[in-house]
DNA sequence: TTTAGCACTCGACGCATGAGAGTGCTAACA
DNA sequence: TGTTAGCACTCTCATGCGTCGAGTGCTAAA
């Protein structure tokens, strides 16, 4: 759907006005704003044909007009397309963070920080489920008499680092033919396999060794099935109140009902697979508590596995163009940083 | 200060008054409400005296009364002195929740969340510093070629687990000579002892064994340092709509800015030393942000140290009666779990 | 095709008004 | 002496009304 140029230039202008303003803008103060070359009546008769066309809507007749979710594709899709030209600048690690950041999970935790504080929005930092990743190592460790630690690396570098507890405890030389055992069978496998192994094993005749086994065996898979649990953090979540469309408390009280809702985040974030940067806009969000925000989402990758989202979140109404420029600035930092250390 | 049992009573109503109703109270309804026996004049006699005492204020001249911080501490030694002659009855575990639970701040993390749920407000999980805790036992385990993880338990059952990073690597033989070597240097020191110990080591001039030992100590040290961190966790935060004085999106953003404070938020809770459980109403607290807010908080120990605080925040409004019922239940849930498994 | 002009629409804001809930004070009562 | 009824007064809040202004659609002229 081509558009006349005129028409799509007083509609990114109408964008941009809003999202600035937060005010249904009128075709006077566009033609005085911007300098567009055509009177504010030439403005209405377009203005007219854009509503029509689906990418404005009016609150109530003759007040000013507000951009629709495709009015914000349209737009970001544009400044997308901009962005492209222009080459990707070099970022600095600062080493004193690289340091101090020891796990995947810290360095999302942290990022989301920063990007919170640099763009005055709420930000999320979601992790994975880790069952399609591929076991590299499994350990075990013996922390009291009765009390282990499972140490479970993925071929992704994520690591889970379950306790559990064997009644009656296990003595050390078993647990290290354990160990040996599972490392030999398990390795290169899903944790989905693992499971699946696990409960055969459990259920076969055992061997004197697997005597041993039978009872670390079931604690071993409840464990696993609780492991595999993703973590979603929030940070700035009060920075929402800076936007007018929150000021009414029943939208506000929405908008943290829905952070509450874990599992439907997840599904809403965990939905985008690429290893750049995704836009969902309104009612492109498949998930009805976010059909009035839009998310920008940072997949971070590492060997093309994907260890977890970076996440900004606000109105439709949302300053793309800065925020895709931090995020940007933020996810090639973490990337950066990953592919340094593991 | 021993007031006359008839102003005692009809403070009391009062303040239960407006905990239910959240509007300024005055002597009319509440003769026609509460059974007090005189009439509504006389209630305004009372009145007018519980106010020269500060325990009401009168938001504007001729509106009914609201409790201030005072009327709601009086009522609450009120209710707790009642509570004390009830017996404390016994609750059982449900077994498939503690199986479920590998560590204390899971533990911690899942009640906070059925807290919230039972009482419909917003609760607080805080896992404390464990500077001051003794070390049981360190242990270090190999998990990639540069990537080594470090296992400390306290002698409270607190479990750290940090990942640090040698650059070079180091061969399994020489780490577990550190581990035994640290095992046996470190048994029985709080982790702040630790830190000065390492220090110590790291400027001596070393043997053999200590010249590998050197490579380690130094990120040890960086680790420990970070590792020492509190753990604050919310749940129920979008239940503080369903308080009208947070229909107000200025004193809502203001709640959700204090919650994000997080050391504050920290200093507040962890500033209770008690094992039972702990009221701080309104300027009681030692935080602004905090004034216009009842903390309930529960401490949890184990063995005589605390391994966490679970808090429920609200209104000074707050259903004192329901909650501390609610916090009671959960926080000796807990405590009979924890008993039993560390 | 573009622009200027004009009548019209609708929300926001300010102001007045009245209802209602509650008070303090006074005088009468037990 | 303590309690109660009555009354005038106060203050908030909801409602209604009129005005203002930004913005529109339509029409006719350039």
């Amino acid at each position: 759907m081509k558009m006349h140029d005129r028409k799509l230039k007083i509609l990114y202008a109408i964008v941009k006005d809003y999202i600035e303003t937060a005010d249904a803008v009128g075709s006077r103060t566009l033609s005085k704003k911007y300098n567009l070359g055509v009177s504010a009546a030439t403005i209405r008769n377009e203005m007219a044909d854009l509503e029509e066309l689906g990418y404005l809507t009016q609150p109530y007749t003759s007040s000013g007009r507000v951009p629709s979710d495709s009015a914000y594709r349209e737009y970001v899709n544009y400044i997308m397309a901009l962005k492209k030209k222009t080459s990707q600048r070099k970022h600095d690690i600062e080493s004193n963070v690289a340091s101090k950041i020891g796990e995947m999970r810290e360095l999302l935790h942290y990022s989301s920080k920063i990007l919170s504080e640099i763009t005055s929005y709420t930000t999320i930092a979601l992790s994975p489920h880790i069952e399609g990743c591929r076991v590299e190592s499994i350990q075990f460790v013996k922390i009291s008499s009765e009390m282990i630690l499972a140490i479970i690396v993925t071929d992704t570098g994520v690591i889970r680092k379950p306790v559990f507890r064997i009644i009656g405890g296990i003595d050390s030389t078993t647990l290290q033919k354990i160990t040996n055992l599972l490392n030999y069978k398990m390795k290169g496998l899903t944790l989905r396999e693992v499971e699946q192994l696990l409960l055969r094993e459990i259920n076969r005749e055992a061997s004197e060794l697997e005597k041993a086994t039978i009872k670390v065996l079931p604690e071993l898979l409840k464990t696993l099935e609780k492991i595999d649990e993703y973590d979603i953090m929030f940070n700035g979540t009060a920075n929402i109140f800076n936007f007018p469309e929150y000021n009414d408390v029943v939208r506000a009280k929405a908008f943290f009902s829905m952070l509450e809702k874990k599992q439907a985040m997840y599904n809403l974030i965990a939905a985008i697979n690429n290893d750049g940067i995704s836009i969902s806009i309104g009612k492109e969000n498949d998930f009805d508590e976010a059909k009035e925000c839009t998310l920008i989402t940072a997949t971070l990758k590492n060997d093309g596995n994907i260890v977890g989202w970076l996440t900004v979140i606000g109105p439709t109404r949302m300053e793309y163009t800065k925020v895709l420029k931090d995020i940007r600035y933020v996810s090639a930092f973490v990337n950066e940083l990953m592919n340094h250390k593991y």
